[in-house]
DNA sequence: CCGGTTCAAATCCGGCCGTCCCGACTTCCT
DNA sequence: AGGAAGTCGGGACGGCCGGATTTGAACCGG
């Protein structure tokens, strides 16, 4: 899962965020107008302003399209999934804990049983 | 997860299987060619055959290009992850069932996590 | 033996997913 | 200040993905 390290700042701009995501600007606006989770801020005369969560989440979404190869409404559906709950049904930070871990063994558990069906 | 009951059978015709996975019989065709884990046998006369394994492969394939919005390249390789560790270790039909039953439950409670953290 | 099913393979097609272009700003560099 | 580089929105373009259709013949079940 190639690590891009974001460098420490706080906000950038479009063609730094293309160059970090490693696509073209013009995909990075496209992506915006498909994904209503990816929408940076924008300055005074209309430039965007990218926020580290911004970045991350354009990341995310390459990582979603070009690694995983979902289509871009598969992609949107499974960005969804991850963020329900997080909004409505809020969890204390343990209990989240807990749960990662037992999401995690879960899916080892799964791991082993379909490699023998 | 729209459980479809499978007849009890050990063949099916394209267009049972067309019925059941609930795509049309050249839309199967179509798959075979792009999926190397969907290759049905041949009568003697050329017509396609289905075992039970084949339709779960075409139900499986429709989950993740129409449930799970996968593109057809990624849908197989989110299929031969799977797949890995299927050949040297194999168990028998009875237990494959009984293994599937528990990977569906599975899959349940993942998805009821998933929507928490 | 006849209507319905299946065959292979070529062709067609809508729309997804960018890709490019444009003229008009804005920002950066020196 | 002033030119180069970057960014803006919006519209047009286009490759290719994922089917969908077509055709003429062979097959199958009742």
């Amino acid at each position: 899962m190639a690590n891009v390290e974001i460098p420490d700042k706080l906000y950038f701009k479009i063609g730094e965020v293309a160059d970090i995501v490693g696509v073209e600007a013009f995909v990075l606006r496209f992506w915006e107008s498909e994904f209503p989770t990816l929408s940076p801020k924008k300055s005074e005369s209309g430039h965007r302003v990218y926020r580290r969560t911004d970045l991350e989440m354009a990341l995310k979404i390459k990582e979603l399209l070009h690694e995983q190869g979902f289509t871009i409404a598969g992609a949107r559906k499974q960005i969804g999934r991850r963020r329900r709950g997080n909004v409505d049904e809020k969890v204390g930070e343990e209990t989240a804990q807990k749960l990662e871990r037992v999401r995690d063994e879960l899916r080892d558990i799964l791991t082993l049983l379909d490699g023998k069906s």
